[in-house]
DNA sequence: CACCAAATATACAGACCTGTCTGTTTAGCA
DNA sequence: TGCTAAACAGACAGGTCTGTATATTTGGTG
């Protein structure tokens, strides 16, 4: 095992800046919880920024493959998958360890002169609009474009509500709401 | 005038927060940009988290207060008013100075384990659900509870889409939207 | 075994942050 | 004018944070 160290870092970064925030979290904490030497991390990280940068591309990559590959196995056709998109993300705000989208709360905490970070998370937030508006036109809804916006809005509106205000049913709700946007298209 | 200091201190600190956050802005940074000493600061609030509660609780009240002041005005009936619900939206969104929900900002800043803090988030998006229930009722749809819950989700994901991907067309699209579910309903 | 690169422990610099202490100045009011 | 309470300036304590320097130990490979 070469620089498994890396990884590991990110590993335990991804779960202290997303249980505690990014401001929060400090590096000795991250480097108590993982084990790893202060000079090793920052060998692989200039800085704690290189660090949360990272650790939001981490979380992009195995959030999206999650969400993407859940999505699938819940929905058969084009229009079962757009449905199963709400219950994936049901089962996502009622885990326990549910603490809101990472990428919101980054946004949060940096403001936007802080440009790579903030872009990070606004990439993210794209690319799971892009998904929505592929299985809106694999559906073959006219106007595409409209109705994936609008399903996107209410998906994150639930991971809003479901952390703000702790409800758990925040992802069942939305669902109720995109099924009559879909009829309505 | 005997005490405006310390509405002066919430006064600058609701703007230095909102504009770049909790963690990032120091006390010392509210001082300077107020003309306020410190010890007048402390004499007034406790800690650095009583002046963070004191300011969400004058933003909760200042923004509830233009929100639905706002929505009055432009509204004639119930319905009308469901509907500026969205134009207001769509004004504070697109203006200069938005930089997101300072209560979504502060529950990302904060961890659950912040009860207070997070309460007064929490106690914020659910008086702004009942002041559209109040409209969905006053406007006789039937459910009311379902539409008025649907219409709070299109609010938040417009505010989240607005903020982290800077659309500034999110209000008016969520109004597309909600059109639709108020026809539905 | 010997070597070498990687990772380690640990101390430290320097900045910043919250919160306190001390003494001075201001401003309203009798 | 003189009293009093509030706000002031500014130093300081004590902690935490990021990031660096140094010297030691580990672990894989010839």
């Amino acid at each position: 095992m070469p620089s498994n160290r890396k990884q590991h870092l990110v590993e335990t970064a991804l779960k202290l800046f997303y249980q505690e925030g990014f401001h929060s979290t400090g590096i000795d904490k991250i480097l108590a919880a993982s084990g790893v030497a202060k000079m090793t991390l920052y060998k692989h990280f200039p800085s704690k920024d290189d660090l949360i940068r990272a650790v939001l591309e981490e979380r992009d990559k195995r959030f999206r493959e999650w969400f993407f590959g859940r999505v699938e196995e819940l929905g058969n056709g084009p229009q079962e998958k757009l449905v199963a998109v709400f219950d994936v993300l049901t089962e996502w705000i009622q885990g326990d360890d549910f603490r809101g989208c990472m990428f919101i709360n980054a946004a949060a905490e940096f403001s936007s002169k802080n440009d790579a970070i903030s872009q990070v998370a606004s990439d993210h937030k794209v690319l799971m609009c892009e998904f929505l508006d592929g299985l809106v036109k694999d559906a073959g809804y006219s106007n595409p474009e409209t109705l994936s916006y609008q399903l996107a809005l209410l998906v994150e509106g639930a991971i809003v509500i479901g952390h703000v205000c702790g409800d758990k049913e925040a992802g069942a709700k939305a669902k109720e709401a995109a099924l009559v946007l879909m009829a309505g298209a």
